[in-house]
DNA sequence: AGACCGCCTGTTAGCGTTATCGCCTGAGGG
DNA sequence: CCCTCAGGCGATAACGCTAACAGGCGGTCT
């Protein structure tokens, strides 16, 4: 049961192959076969081993098998903070995936959101021999960072642009933002305000661009898009700006978080949402549904890019040509914080 | 630069000890001094062996390293759903301090919250041979799981309860929950309604008793607490029951998505906050500063929890007689869902 | 002057596993 | 009857590193 608690080998430590063989009466060898190619043991012999293992309650290093093979069963995840919704739930699903194809995963956050880090951070889970790297860093400077990798060491990124060097799994921002702002636009208003996420943030600015991209095809007057940091306390405080405009009708914001400042700025300026101002967010938290208004929003589906992540990683380290790019559709999910635009 | 890329050794693979050894004129043996213990190399005979280090881009291989000391230099952390803020929060600092101190962190969260579960999951750890492992399992049946661990494997928990027998770092749960309910009783508020965390969670229960502790202290009525599952949307279902019964003025939710979903359900019923009913959140996450009204909660310091944790288990892996427990004390955090109750 | 000590470096022997090759046995074919 | 061949297993040699000991050299103490 315990992994060095119970049947420790006959030397006071736990068992290793050694005592397995020797408890079986076969060969290290052979004990190692039953554990790696189980049909090239005879069903006897198996049965014997297997026992063996039980009783002395046997794991492998796996540190030795490593050393030998070349291969860890470790993959490495380089990320920015993981205390955000997005990175977070990827995370989490990229575990997940992994545990269930019997790999273990490590992790290496950001400190900085220097290029220098994000290769300082695949170092260090190189050097603890990751059989692979999922990089979840929607920076610029990431971007740039993966130009310069182990080109030995099988890589994916997440979210990290429509023109990245390595494979990538990311939902398709611009159609994200493209579809906020048609929804805002066809609800009557003139054009659309955006509180955009941190300059240098890749998503950031596929949400611009689809925005902007909307806009201008419609031919509406394009604002400056105002930029936040995500958290609910930039977005207040860009709010309060945008509530003293009184041209503002239509408000997309990067995340929920920011949309939830706004929603707070407007409301303590005396604008109401949706009568006065609509606004629109960008991830669909689960808090979303109970802001209130409850804000309709952009539903990034996270668990998906995680799991894609993790097959694009798997493929590149079977060695296979893999796809360089999967996108994962966004949906809008239209709540209260939207209504038609005064005439 | 890059782990396996540029500097190849003399046989074309990546450089390896002996291959730093040749190149410096040494045995390897200095060269492994150089790294682990350079003040016993004299000066000259270092700077040529770190010339030659980087010349040849050589990097360590962990896993031999690891096959003959013993030592990887990974911790493991076994959490429940890392996309909850709290669990987030405290794996993101841990993995801070632990790079800090030179480790990496390994994960394997858990699937299911029963006592194989964890176990499983520590043995998916041990078998990496990790150092040590984080347990971030506020949970009834990881608790009971922490008594059939490996003896031997350094291990310390966070959030697990007052009478958790591994080392464990946490909020002072009840401290915190005894605050929030003072100060709805310091309003005028005859008692408190709480709408707690899942039975079975260890927070959950500790900010039931800290609760209820401070009803019964003060002779006032306790009311059955209600059981959510942390998430918005069980907060708004209870927070419906609540908003019938008029004789509720006052609620205390075991976090502050709970109580946005209180909050919503209230404002849907038409009952005011903080004029007929007073909320009170727990956690303090970057949002609730910004919910309508601006909730007032307790806040927990998640990064200081993560950092004691860390600094346990690197006392307990130095074989220390490590404390048995660190307490973080929360603050109330008063804004403006609170207010005087009516007489 | 000889014994001794400390500093620096090298030699040897593993750590626990798997790759590789080779041996043995028994079945099947000429 | 001998040869071949395949299945099943064992012996040996790595994998890359460090622990433990050994030795050489210069200086110090008696």
């Amino acid at each position: 049961m315990a992994t060095r608690s119970e049947g420790r080998g006959p030397r006071g430590r736990p068992a290793v192959l050694g005592d397995v063989a020797a408890l079986a009466g076969v060969s290290a060898m052979t004990v190692s076969r039953v554990l790696n190619a189980p049909d090239r043991v005879r069903a006897e012999t198996r049965e014997r081993v297997l026992a063996a293992v039980r009783e002395l309650d046997y794991w492998p290093n796996s540190a030795a098998r490593r050393l030998v093979t070349g291969r860890s069963g470790v993959l490495g995840v380089v990320s920015i903070d993981t205390t955000l919704y997005g990175p977070a739930t990827t995370l989490y699903c990229i575990e997940q995936a992994a545990r269930l194809s019997g790999y273990t995963v490590s992790i290496a956050s950001l400190s900085t959101l220097h290029r220098r880090s994000i290769q300082e951070a695949v170092h260090r889970l190189g050097a603890q021999s990751v059989d692979g790297v999922v990089i979840v860093a929607p920076h610029e400077s990431a971007a740039d960072g993966l130009l310069h990798l182990p080109p030995d060491l099988p890589v994916v990124a997440v979210d990290a642009g429509y023109d990245c060097p390595v494979p990538v799994a990311m939902v398709d921002q611009r159609a994200g933002a493209a579809r906020a702002t048609r929804h805002l636009l066809s609800l009557g208003h003139e054009t659309v305000w955006h509180v955009g996420g941190p300059v240098d943030w890749i998503d950031a600015s596929g949400r611009i661009e689809g925005w902007r991209g909307v806009l201008e095809a419609e031919g509406r007057p394009v604002p400056d898009p105002l930029r936040g940091d995500w958290s609910p306390r930039s977005g207040y405080q860009l709010g309060r700006r945008l509530a003293e405009d009184p041209s503002v009708t239509a408000v997309f914001a990067g995340n929920d978080q920011m949309a939830l400042g706004v929603l707070r700025a407007l409301r303590e300026a005396g604008r109401r949402v949706p009568e006065d101002v609509s606004v629109v967010g960008f991830d669909d938290m689960p808090e979303s549904a109970y802001y209130c208004p409850p804000l309709t929003t952009v539903r990034q589906d996270f668990r998906e890019v995680g799991r894609h992540a993790f097959h694009l990683l798997l493929d590149r380290m079977a060695g296979e040509p893999a796809e360089s790019r999967r996108l994962v559709e966004p949906d809008l999910v239209v709540r209260e914080s939207t209504g038609a635009a005064r005439r």
